[in-house]
DNA sequence: GCATTTCCTGACGAAGCGTCAATAAAGCTC
DNA sequence: GAGCTTTATTGACGCTTCGTCAGGAAATGC
């Protein structure tokens, strides 16, 4: 794939990575504003004009730092989709995905929110805003993917004005809401909730017992299931994002996610 | 309340009214990048420094902004939950108030992200930072004091580990999780999603089918709850929001928010 | 080793934030 | 309304950051 590198080569996109290291360690820490250009050349030891020869701008260089991680995540979307059990055991796979990925790559919302606020779609590289795209596509893939299953299977039956997209926009919007609170609870000196995360999970269920796909979360362990996903499909995430992998106990405390360095 | 007005003192109040004017209609229609204090001074004609003696810094600007708009939907809260019906039917007239909220100023929830975005809460005035927070409360006041007298009444009953607070956030996050996404799809040239304000609805009301809140959608009409909502509590909004008002027509359609200036 | 291409640099202009000493206006007192 | 005090206003200034670009350095090709 990657065969014919000359040192110079391999130099630059050397940097590259370094440079997002250190924007995506700049941005969970401070926050997007502290991200400057300038700091960026100063921690990889190049001038600011070198910098710009990889992003063409400020946002181009969050939108890199942003599609690394969503390409991370999508992968463990589809990961979490390869899990063995009913559909929605492999939903609530999926929901766990996006857990751990909250988890692991904190900054990710923040730097998805920091771009968009600044209205500038033009100023990002065009290959990379289509490359985001995907990302975000190849996640509703896998979502209506387990639900056209769950359909398929008879687990879950649909009313006439319900729609699989419906269901997979729902989802996402509780949990990118949730991921919302969150952040913004970090400038409240007391916070309206004590553990969005937590809640977050018994929300999904009810959600989906909303839908009435089964088997209901009254009937089923969700908690047992979402252990066994981070058990057996997410061993290693897992502990890099400092949960406790109970071994079978049914509740153990149900993940109070905890904020981390990325590692890896 | 306000006697004692010097010409001198209306004069500064109503130029603080007009800076928020410009500066809400700015962050709407070009993002709160292009809110500069030396453009808000010019549209109401005095010098820079002048803006500076009425917000401390640009963030507190945007904080005032928010306040504004924050008491406005708190005020449209309390007044959905005087909505003579179940408590499921007032919880759904508060839900109506959320969406003729985000349709009549548009700008609020982009404002608060692109505030909290900043990481800076100590650019923000004291009392106004306090004023923001408790209208927040207010709005959770409202709903909680609803799932409450669900509860009461009967037509609610939480599981053990279910709490009331859950209900509300899970609410918040699916309602607060839509509109960033209607936000952020301004930015992608083909939206993944067709109307997402009609799912929102569509799905809180799953949502608190899967609560087990009677009586079910299947089993009650919330399409005309919401329309009754609109014509009896929220006539005025409702039109200022260009949405029409079904007569009694079960269901027109759903209410496809429209953007407008706002107004008043 | 030399020519060509590619990469790197740092000074520069433009723009924005927030400050402050100087100035103007308003308010007060008699 | 003259004189004094307080309050409001101004715009130039210092600082930071973005993004550019001409000129110089380094790599590459032959």
């Amino acid at each position: 794939m990657a065969r014919p590198l000359s040192p110079k080569q391999q130099e630059i996109r050397d940097r590259e990575e370094r440079i997002l290291d250190e924007a995506q360690t700049v941005l969970l820490a401070r926050g997007a504003g502290a991200v400057t250009m300038e700091r960026m050349a100063a921690a990889v030891g190049v001038s600011k004009g070198t910098v710009y020869q990889h992003f063409t701008s400020k946002e181009d260089l969050l939108a890199a730092v942003l599609l690394r991680s969503a390409d991370i995540r999508a992968r463990l979307f589809e990961r979490a989709a390869s899990f063995r059990g009913r559909s929605r055991d492999r939903m609530s796979a999926v929901g766990a995905a996006a857990e751990l990925f909250f988890a692991l790559y904190p900054q990710h919302e923040q730097a998805e929110r920091a771009i968009k606020a600044a209205s500038i779609s033009e100023k990002i590289d065009a290959k990379r805003a289509a490359g985001l795209e995907s990302c975000t596509f190849r996640c509703f893939g896998v979502a209506t993917g387990i639900v056209r299953d769950a359909i398929a299977s008879g687990e879950l039956e649909l009313a006439p004005d319900q729609t699989v997209e419906q269901v997979c926009v729902g989802l996402w919007n509780l949990y990118t809401g949730a991921f919302l609170m969150r952040d913004l609870e970090n400038f409240i000196d007391e916070p309206i909730v004590t553990d969005p995360m937590s809640i977050l999970m018994a929300n999904a269920q009810v959600f989906l017992d909303g839908f009435g796909w089964q088997p209901l979360s009254g009937a089923h362990d969700y908690g047992a299931v979402h252990q066994r996903v981070l058990s057996e499909i997410f061993t290693d995430e897992a502990r890099r994002a400092g949960l406790e992998l109970a071994k079978s106990a049914p509740a153990a405390s149900p993940a109070g996610a905890v904020r981390r360095q990325h590692a890896d």
